[in-house]
DNA sequence: TTGTAGGCGTTATCAC
DNA sequence: GTGATAACGCCTACAA
């Protein structure tokens, strides 16, 4: 078997020392400029390429983060990882990605990896882990961002969330102005912060309008079965003349199932999305959306962690994202 | 600074020898019961974490896989890396997500850091790498799964490619036979392998039709400025009764395109996608699309990497998919 | 400018 | 059933 070329055999057949070979690779100290030369030139002939491993054993850096998402497919996580790592492959830092599912057994386990892989930060989304495990990985001292969760110790973590309140405020005003009285809302898990949130905000919105409010007009839905059909039956079965969707996705597959109940967007029902994912704008009719800067936050995520990895202070602790309301043609004022 | 607890804490702390802590840890060799449950609060109370470098150095496994697609936002490749994901998960294998935006330079790097991860093994996306740094990575030994590329040496890589000239000519089959005969088709960049391909199949289905080819409804597009709108009035101007798409997402920035135009799909004009994402059933109307196995394309790509990791022989050399017509409400007859 | 010695944290091998 | 020793491939520190 050919065994993988090591800085030894570099070493060797270039004549010199293998840290020699060392320096030359990092550039580091001084070497003859024609040693450096034939060193290089054999470097690319034996295609010597440097172990990772046993580098990084040494350095204590292994030039690499954990990412830890619930789904890539998910194009509000895959728009943020586009971020993430258009902006780290920049300094050199490669990103290991990890699918939790939403999953806590999985999320645990996916820390600990990371942890083996002594990845040099790591990058949580992970609205359901316990506060315990929570705690433990961040009392570790490896640096990490948290995406949309919020913990007590803001002084410790870094993180990155969305002002889901005021998004659902916003949204829910922009359909009273409009005229709409009698508003639907899809609502993630009630687990989810960010589903509590966006309610408080909604319901904000209608007691300033003084609209009473209507329990029955407030649904909950589970990412897994969603259940989009079954909740527009019913909120349309109640007189809603809007729905305000869980996200994107969720809108178009709401927009979906009215046109198959015969109604029509926006003229006999208003939706409006959250996120504005890419898609938002394929939807036919366009999706009036509460907008997020996501590929953005994927960048800010990214230099936060990495300026955490330099040992830099940071000052900012929390980022607070405002969803902007981006009107498009799914809404229309009531008649 | 609090130093990272390493094996030999572990043993120091049980009173035995670090080989011990090893052999508890990897399930090998014989350990006396008492000393293994002792072994195990004690890694539990320490926290211990394995580095799988220094484990690596050993083993020469890093249980690692690389992926090098160009793009985690398109849907394409994020379904089919849910797949692969999915599938790697269960066998303790974890991934490195190379993002390559399909640059060849960057590909190449990518390429490299896989090495230098000493990855087990790679999975490449990637139309434009020229032949030269395709066959350097082949005959280095390293298992190697190549998507949507052919090479000449078949017995050497395995490869799963999308049959695209089946995909076209059923495509505009499909439209001859609803009764379209001026069907506007807007292909990828011409380098592109699938590009060809699917025209070829285009202009075959056109022939036995015996539709005289009009090459001025042939358009190609390219990923960064898609100019999709512009190509789209093109073609209408052209009298195009029917275009074919790129893909799903083309296919929805069409549809949009015509609405814009004041155009109704399908009544004025019909659309045809390819691929099949998740979200060619959510845009209005329904796409009709070449409907792809897209996670399963994943599970098999997977399988057959993590096969030829184990040193097993895989009889498939070659996999190629078949896109199936799945006719959704872009599409009609002509009347 | 270059070379030598030592160690990073783990597993393999062989001895006890 | 357990321990000692030698690797794995590289970098740091110091010496020449």
């Amino acid at each position: 078997m050919d065994r993988k070329i090591t800085i030894n055999d570099v070493a060797e057949k270039a004549g010199v020392s293998r840290q020699t070979i060392s320096r030359v690779l990092n550039n580091k100290g001084d070497v003859n400029e024609t040693t450096r030369k034939r060193v290089l030139r054999i470097i690319e002939e034996l295609d010597f390429q440097p172990s990772m491993q046993a580098r990084s054993m040494v350095t204590r850096k292994t030039n690499t983060i954990a990412l830890l998402i619930p789904d890539i497919t998910n194009p509000f996580f895959s728009e943020i990882v586009r971020g993430i790592d258009r902006t780290v492959r920049a300094t050199n830092i490669n990103v290991l990605l990890f699918s939790t599912d939403e999953e806590v057994s999985r999320e645990v386990s996916c820390i600990q990896l990371a942890q083996n892989y002594n990845v040099d930060g790591i990058i949580l989304c992970s609205p359901r882990l316990d506060e315990i495990n929570l705690r433990k990985l961040i009392s570790s001292k490896l640096p990490v961002v948290l995406l949309n969760r919020e913990i007590a110790e803001m002084n410790k973590v870094y993180s990155i969330i969305v002002d889901a309140q005021t998004g659902g405020y916003t949204a829910a005003k922009y359909l009273l102005d409009l005229g709409h009285r009698s508003i639907g809302i899809l609502v993630g898990p009630a687990y989810a912060d960010s589903s509590v949130k966006r309610l408080i905000g909604y319901k904000k919105a209608l007691s300033d309008y003084a609209v009473p409010l209507d329990e029955s007009l407030i649904l909950h839905i589970d990412h897994q079965h969603d259940k989009i059909h079954e909740n527009t039956q019913l909120l349309v079965k109640r007189n809603a003349t809007a729905i305000l969707a869980y996200n994107d996705m969720t809108a178009a597959k709401i927009i979906q199932s009215c046109t198959e109940m015969g109604l029509e967007v926006p003229k006999d029902i208003s939706v409006i999305g959250f996120d504005g994912i890419p898609i938002s704008r394929l939807v036919n009719p366009r999706l009036t959306t509460m907008d997020l800067p996501l590929y953005e936050m994927g960048e800010m995520i990214a230099n936060t962690l990495m300026k955490m990895i330099n040992g830099e202070e940071t000052h900012t602790k929390l980022t607070v994202v405002l969803p902007l309301l981006k009107v498009g043609q799914s809404t229309r004022a009531i008649t």
